[in-house]
DNA sequence: ACCTTTCTCGACACGGTGTCGACAAACTCA
DNA sequence: TGAGTTTGTCGACACCGTGTCGAGAAAGGT
């Protein structure tokens, strides 16, 4: 997926890699990917430009070895969540689509650029549809576990699980991507968490209250 | 907005004008704004490069011309609509989202390369945020009378009715753009309709029949 | 000391953008 | 009808960012 143009395994080769994605990394805080020109990632990790090339293929190699970071990020906290929802549904929604909220806030640039470049670039768009196929799963597991214990009922259309699931997941995606990058109109940051989880909870349980 | 190089009003600049926006919508149903270039799109029109110029000072340009037409068209049609949701408020809110599934759908190659170059172009993200802020205050404006008339309850944290809008706002115009591009996951274009309009109702009404 | 692998960069070719200035075609008013 | 103005057209140029190639320097292995 990443892949740079040394054969084997050596060190400082690869201290100068981590030392590119420092400098992309801190770079997007500032401007958008296509803002930022080879030369200029390249002198920010005190190489030229032709050099920049003996480690990522090109900007989008960069930005797709920091979108999986952030994507590990998530899919290792979410996974450590307890994936018991009968004991307190709206806590647990809250936590899960707090670690969203966490991670999304704490590498926004990251997020924003991946956001931007998957629409040109297949590879950022194969990994971040990835793993929204792999959100929307455990969403729709869950959702078909509410409804099979009476907790959330499927309501008159018989609202397909997953598809519910897909709505709820892309309206996470686009409204933190939006509040995070002071869009307007977007949802206050601080409060974002709340408004996520109520309009899920209701989405799913058709209650403000489920048990 | 759409500013042109000809400093008064004649004819067949104009038609040639309108094949350069033509020749862009038809292309963009190819390919995206960004393997479009400038080149190919004069070609399309019957004229050279520098004269694509006279017309337009960017591809950006050219797009800004057509995403004005499309929001125009979702103003007008949603303009129309009974502005009356306390009879059946319902089919009136699936009416009202009816009209973004249907104009986005017939304009999907134009709202895809907006939403790609809202990113990286100022006046793109103006022009549309600004129309998102006139459907979300439109959004806001019924939420709060259903409250009003206690159609709609306001939920355990108050939930603020303007965050509720964006957040489903948002919720739709990333599902339209997911559903029309073909993304993955994203919800079956021929169902997308029922799926918004449910949670819609929900996440107002916490109920799938208000009255 | 030699050889190989790792790493570096100057120099080049390429493709797309945007501008300038010459000029053609059409319309205007005497 | 013909001089002047506006409208429209494009060849040629300069510029910038990308990606490649090939020469060679440093570092490690034997």
């Amino acid at each position: 997926m990443v892949q740079r143009g040394r054969r084997t395994t050596r060190v400082s080769g690869d201290e100068r890699q981590e030392t590119i994605l420092v400098a992309a990394e801190s770079l997007l805080t500032t401007k958008s990917l296509d803002e930022i020109s080879i030369e200029e990632l390249a002198t920010g990790a005190g190489i030229s430009r032709p050099t920049f090339y003996f480690y990522f293929s090109s900007k989008d190699d960069v930005l797709l070895a920091l979108l999986d970071r952030v994507i590990g990020e998530v899919e290792r906290r979410v996974g450590a969540l307890p994936r018991d929802f009968a004991a307190a549904p709206a806590d647990a929604w809250r936590e899960s689509i707090g670690v969203f909220v966490e991670v999304f806030s704490d590498h926004r640039a990251v997020s924003a650029a991946a956001v931007a470049a998957r629409l040109r670039n297949p590879e950022v768009h194969a990994l971040w549809s990835k793993a929204m196929a792999s959100w929307v799963d455990y969403s729709t597991e869950v959702i078909v576990a509410e409804r099979a214990r009476g907790a959330a009922p499927t309501g008159p259309q018989d609202l397909d699980a997953r598809e519910l699931a897909i709505a709820l997941n892309l309206m996470n995606e686009r409204a933190l991507t939006a509040a995070f990058n002071g869009d307007s109109p977007a949802i206050d940051p601080g409060g974002i968490l709340d408004v996520l989880a109520a309009v899920w909870l209701r989405a799913i349980y058709v209650t403000d209250t489920p048990s």
